[in-house]
DNA sequence: TAGCTGGGTTGCTGTTGGCAACTTAGCCAG
DNA sequence: CTGGCTAAGTTGCCAACAGCAACCCAGCTA
């Protein structure tokens, strides 16, 4: 590893550079990385749950889907969980799990930086607290309360 | 769009379906959603600027990763800025714009995530606070301050 | 003048994405 | 009991992109 300024355990702004396969970051995206895995949980967090909702929202081919559908569900972020409609026979719809539901927070940064960045006008959703209605956001936070400045978020390598 | 709760203003816990090209989300995977992106954003916060380290510490194939930088500095998320070595000819390195920057919170929970879920030991890299020295985590805060439970957060469609 | 170095480009090949057509299982209507 | 309908796939084919290796190019040094 070419890090010079990377010893453990001090603190720098840059040049902390981990081996990418040990990287938290590359290990998640070799997870959700892939073209439509998290269009699909969003949508599984929007409440599409099944094949042809989430193929005609989408707009992803039917193979393209159903790899991508048991890929997650192999990954353990969606369960395969059977249901039956009044006059039709088994079907399966796609459920988080705990692990799936997790991502939330990637996908509201998402949203967020795409409300920033990318916007033709005011954001088509929001997140709000459902005890007093107030909008919601990410903010970074330290461990002893204080609220922290970009500015001031550094980097530390663990053991 | 088949939506019967998503009624414009009505806060929903589901079924919340935004048409998928105003979708922030969707806009931003469009940009930052390729197979690299991330992960030389993430090196470029890093302090790994140029192209040779990057090719090296990503271990990704020269036109690709020519390719990546190219869609990267179009997308306005990395400035090509020139720098000269004692002698060297001019060259070129990598620079965060502040749109580039502003990626850090999608980062960060990607990275909480994969900590969380996909780790085989303690994380390699956390946040720190330079003022106290405190670990750092993005928090769900509502704007009436707020700590807000991930179980009580709706979603709201905007107009 | 020849060689080195960073930062690429080009050509070839293998994998993935996308579309369209087909399949399958159970329900229902005639 | 035959044929049609629907959700949820599977299969086949083609085009686009990733990956590897080899080559290029500009300026520096020897």
């Amino acid at each position: 590893m070419s890090n010079p300024a990377g010893r453990v355990g001090r603190v720098v702004r840059q040049n902390v550079v981990v081996d990418n396969d040990r990287c938290s970051i590359a290990r998640a995206l070799g997870v959700v990385g892939e073209r439509w895995s998290l269009l699909v949980v969003r949508d599984v967090v929007n409440g599409v749950r099944r094949f042809e909702e989430l193929r005609e929202h989408l707009g992803v081919a039917r193979n393209v889907l159903s790899r991508r559908l048991a890929e997650l569900v192999d990954a353990g972020l969606l369960d395969r969980v059977a249901y039956r409609e009044f006059g039709s026979r088994e079907r399966y719809e796609y459920a988080l799990t705990p692990a799936g539901r997790d991502l939330w927070p990637v996908l509201m940064t998402l949203m967020a930086w795409g409300d920033r960045h990318l916007a033709d006008g005011p954001p088509p959703v929001e997140h709000e607290h459902l005890g007093c209605g107030g909008k919601v956001a990410l903010v970074p936070v330290c461990e002893h309360g204080h609220d922290v400045d970009p500015a001031d978020l550094g980097l530390r390598l663990g053991r």
